[in-house]
RNA sequence: GGUGGAGUGGCCGAGAGGCGAGGCUCGGGACUGCAAAUCCCGCUACACGGGUUCAAAUCCCGUCUCCACCUCCA
């Protein structure tokens, strides 16, 4: 049983066979820097997480490359309106996605190129396009693309060109096709620009990714990944640019679907209440990321408040149960051969989740019945789940903001909880209920939650 | 106009011809002094109308509704 993928270049779940035996390149089209991230970006960031960490646990070794794009029209539009240079524009939402991304566990890529970091790529695959008759200058700074010259356009949106509406990106009597698009575009005053061979400019938004794909993963690579709505014209404009210089480019294409809210895809005229700042108040990044990853990456994700504290209810049941396991034994990461199987076939997430409430089931009941040894191995097979998915409780990097000066709070405070409990069970011996509740609610005023186990009463914060 | 997708129980969300996915909520029960946690039982859904088939949520024909992309998009 091997690892197949939905190619969206063949409309059809192929089998992955990487080109360099051992190794994979993947190409993600990161975020534009120009505002702060909302759940949908980030949807793509764990999404694309979680395919990496399949193929690590696969035993690849992956080359992980997400681009920052630092320069466009919006970014530009941005500065004006918020008065701060454009670099500083795109530097501030750069961090916020990268707090995101750590919020939620995503790990970083093995690269991160931004695209102003990279015009001397650009300017080489720009002058191979020209000399090999692809692209042209009309003489006002801009360089295009002629797609009527290709073999081939538009393959992985399947549309025909003379369908296509003109592009918009520029002045039509410069072209020579309307539906040619911009490579580089001339600079107007105050402007950021470069200088290049036909006039300084700025790039056209889809050449930054092949040259930086070209630069870190080679002319021919196993995985390119984005959003459903980068197949046209994004995409299909990397494959005009890199196929047109004579690079294959990308194997196997990959699209997320979005997040949607009252079914439709999110957009600015939703204000703040959904970018991911604002939602990790109301839930922890773990939780956040659960959610988000828990649908299969191709359908449509309809998010509400309610189906969020929903998940994040199961969640917490799910890591209750690893926190109680591992006072039993070790709990490992144990990647189970009906997990492989899910996840082999296009990442099937939701088909490995129902795997997982088995295996809950049947931990809790080992507790009960005091079979450890199924207790441990329940519990592995859910942590190797949810490591997997990004979402183990035992992570690391789920406790980086647990310093050493709140662990040893947590001592004191266990000290205290210990010695009120150890009054609770003195008046519980007694039959003295109403002192027991008096404890106990006490302490879950302050947001102590109290079990009666059969080893004696534990608590947690809830 | 072109291209692509979706409609599943109170809610979320899989599946893609036959053994009732799963979760959350809700109802009942077990355990408990009472709770909490946990376990057990219950709640037989696939937009609509036809058709194919021994068998359709799944395939075919038609209809309705919704969404997205067509040069800013995760």
């Amino acid at each position: 049983m091997s690892l197949s993928l939905y190619n969206t270049a063949t409309r059809s779940v192929d089998t992955f066979k990487a080109i360099t035996p051992g190794k994979v390149g993947i190409y993600l089209c990161g975020a534009t820097v120009q505002a702060e991230p909302h759940i949908g970006h980030i949807r793509s960031g764990v999404n694309f997480d979680i395919l990496r960490r399949w193929l690590i646990h696969s035993g690849y070794k992956v080359t992980f490359i997400r681009n920052v794009t630092d320069i466009d029209d919006k970014i530009l539009h941005k500065a004006v309106h918020e008065k701060a240079p454009w670099w500083a524009v795109a530097m501030k939402y750069e961090r916020a996605f990268t707090d995101a991304y750590r919020a939620l566990n995503v790990m970083p890529p093995t690269y991160e190129p931004r695209a102003t970091g990279h015009i001397t790529q650009m300017i080489s695959l720009m002058e191979r396009l020209v000399e090999r008759g692809y692209a042209y200058a009309p003489g006002n700074g801009d360089l295009y693309l002629e797609v009527r010259k290709l073999a081939s356009y538009l393959t992985l949106s399947g549309q025909k060109l003379d369908d296509l509406l003109p592009a918009g990106d520029a002045d039509d009597s410069v072209k020579r096709d309307p539906r040619d698009f911009a490579l580089w575009k001339s600079s107007k005053p105050g402007e950021p620009s470069w200088p290049t061979p036909w006039g300084d400019g700025r790039p056209g938004w889809h050449l930054e990714c092949s040259a930086m794909a070209h630069a870190y993963l080679g002319e021919e690579f196993d995985i390119h990944g984005g959003g459903l709505d980068l197949i046209f014209p994004h995409h299909e404009n990397e494959i005009a640019q890199s196929q047109a210089a004579g690079y294959g480019f990308a194997r196997v294409w990959m699209h997320n679907a979005w997040v949607t809210a009252s079914g439709e895809k999110m957009s600015k005229s939703l204000g703040n209440s959904l970018v991911v700042r604002e939602i990790l108040k109301r839930v922890r990044g773990i939780e956040l990321r659960w959610y988000l990853g828990s649908a299969h990456y191709r359908s449509m994700l309809e998010f509400s408040f309610e189906a969020l504290e929903e998940s994040a209810t199961s969640f917490r049941r799910i890591e209750g149960f690893l926190h109680r396991a591992k006072e039993h034994g070790e709990v490992h990461v144990l990647i189970s051969d009906e997990f492989k199987s899910a996840m082999d076939d296009d990442l099937a997430v939701p088909t490995a989740l129902a795997l997982l409430s088995g295996w809950l089931r049947s931990g809790n009941s080992a507790i009960t019945d005091g079979n450890f040894t199924a207790v441990v191995e329940e519990a592995s097979k859910i942590r190797g789940a949810l490591n997997v998915l990004g979402c183990d409780p035992f992570d690391s990097a789920f406790d980086a903001d647990k310093s050493s000066d709140s662990s040893s709070q947590k001592e004191v405070l266990d000290g205290l909880i210990a010695g009120l409990l150890q009054e609770r069970e003195e008046a519980r011996a007694r039959k003295d209920f109403a002192a027991a509740d008096r404890i106990r609610d006490r302490i879950s005023t302050l947001g102590i939650t109290i079990e009666d186990t059969a080893s004696g009463p534990r608590w947690s914060i809830s």
